[in-house]
DNA sequence: TTGAAAGCGCTAACAG
DNA sequence: CTGTTAGCGCTTTCAA
């Protein structure tokens, strides 16, 4: 399987190699290269189907013309919208954009970044990572700048939501569709998510901001921070009903992923119960928001996110190390 | 920014590069080369931050280790699974995998196999593309083998889902569920898809099969394959309204692309006619099966079509061109 | 207007 | 057991 090359090209043309170049990627321009000769390589490369071969050119250029980007994972709404509008921003930018999947596991995401690394990559946006200083830390030294995306870093600009203003509205939301008609208070749960990250400890800080202003408590156990998984959740319900003995009148749901687990877990409650719980969940998905009417949501304001992060990407000269929060959006459900 | 290379290594370790290549990426032991020696050389790697610049590596052994996918997008939760999936298998083979996705755009699906063709991907798995054989045709030449996944081509082996079946059995499921007490045809709806596209035909003939089998005739009027997109899937059925008067009894929905503008048009219908719909839909979501218990669905069997993939990947010879079938798995909602 | 030649960092063949 | 060397395909400077 021989290839054709700018050599091929060279000979079949009676060139040379070097514009060959110039004509087929070059500022063939500068070189005030003969349209007749620039048209017969043209031709040329079409006939023998020639194609660059990126890994020599990214060599000698020092340039790879690659974006990365790592994300926990596609099958969430918010983490795909990312993942597609990110591809469709570099590809705006004549970059290769490489998107890699993580898991929310540290040695994945450690490994995804070395392998960024070594591939050359321009930048590397680091969404959700479990420890985004420490991919800082790996592609710093190789002039790889990185830029966080939804958890944020000190070692890089963070584009975040802003999770406290958002978590705090949407627990509004949520005491407002809570009626105790017999004055008692109503308990109230905050699940999925992990304690460690800044999203989930913003999000707690919204949702308990809010309802001791409505005057309610919510102990610390209820505060359910059992990760995101779908699984858990579930687990983290079904422990919650045994020792409480009965569900909970509203439920502040972390992430589309967690509320998953919530919804198989409300799934198995007496109709009753079931249709009496109040729930919302900080990220949107188009079945809750078309099926789920009894779910308030906020909607994250990925574009924008995007946006920003290549601002940043953008920009020749690396810039100070900045913390921006984007302000989501309230999706009420249709409220059947 | 100066990076550290072999030749630096080599250097500091007062040895060679051919060796420091041996030890670090090269299997070192053909070579017997002295544990010391190899010690030395990857301390001094790792004090460096030595990372391998997998250009230089690719272009030099004619193999880039990538292995590319394309996909139509990536929030829905067929395709992010296939994607996540692929990840890891290709990982798991050291591989480095890059995927991309082309909104059904035979413009972009067409760019995005060029550009890895120019990055030397060694294989690239084509998903949903509008025309997979220009993309075989496109990867060919230089080498890269492709294999089609999800819709089929005549230029490589093809796996997808046995849609005939699938469509069948829940079409079946469908009439199941529609009942006619007053002795009348019910009136059915195909909604979704592309009359040009392999998967669409294949469904709409499971569809018109099982309800010529119940002794439903659907005029050909009926069968509306719009497009996947939730846009036009809604327009489509409010077209449908105005010139049928009245909502028809049962849908057949094509992919949970197409049902969230089924579910948004079903909205805005008065209640006893949206609660009295009967809906099937040929692709899985997890909400829908939480929340729409009138919603019944096939789920493809994503895990096996990946598998098949890569027993293609993994095999060193070119197999012939072969048409592999995969039985999707049919989900019955709660039925609340 | 164009060609020749050097070299990006790595690997593999060969020579010791 | 280890070093030397050629060359992968491209871009870029320099020379003509």
């Amino acid at each position: 399987m021989k290839r054709t090359t700018i050599y091929d090209l060279a000979k079949l043309a009676d060139s040379s190699p070097g514009t060959v170049s110039a004509v087929l990627h070059g500022d063939w321009r500068k070189r005030r290269i003969s349209v007749s000769l620039a048209e017969r390589i043209r031709d040329l490369a079409k006939e023998t189907g020639y194609a660059i071969n990126m890994q020599a050119s990214a060599l000698r250029k020092e340039r790879s013309g690659i974006i990365g980007m790592i994300v926990p994972m596609y099958d969430n709404r918010y983490f795909s919208t990312i993942a597609q509008q990110f591809e469709q921003e570099a590809r705006a930018r004549e970059l290769f954009p490489i998107v890699t999947c993580t898991s929310r596991d540290p040695v994945l995401e450690e490994k995804a970044a070395r392998q960024m690394v070594a591939y050359r990559v321009e930048h590397l946006i680091c969404t959700g990572a479990t420890d985004p200083d420490r991919l800082s830390d790996i592609c710093a030294p190789h002039g790889v700048r990185t830029t966080n995306l939804d958890l944020p870093g000190g070692k890089a600009t963070s584009i975040i939501s802003d999770n406290f203003a958002g978590a705090h509205a949407l627990t509004e939301r949520l005491l407002g569709r809570i009626d105790r008609t017999d004055g008692t208070a109503p308990t109230l749960l905050f699940v999925g998510g992990r304690a460690s990250d800044h999203c989930t400890t913003e999000r707690v800080r919204g949702f308990t901001t809010a309802t001791a202003s409505g005057g309610i408590a919510v102990p610390t156990h209820d505060l359910l921070t059992c990760g995101y998984a779908a699984p858990k959740a579930k687990a983290s319900l079904d422990e919650y009903l045994a020792r409480a003995a009965r569900p909970p009148d509203g439920i502040f749901v972390n992430s589309t992923t967690s509320l998953e687990g919530v919804l198989n877990w409300a799934a198995a409650l007496a109709a009753p119960e079931r249709d009496s719980l109040a729930m919302v969940c900080f990220d949107w998905d188009p079945f809750v928001a078309a099926l789920g009417g009894h779910v308030t949501m906020v909607k994250q304001n990925v574009t924008e996110m995007i946006r920003r992060v290549f601002a940043i990407v953008d920009s020749p000269e690396t810039l100070a190390v900045e913390l921006i929060e984007i302000p989501p959006q309230i999706v009420d459900g249709p409220c059947r």
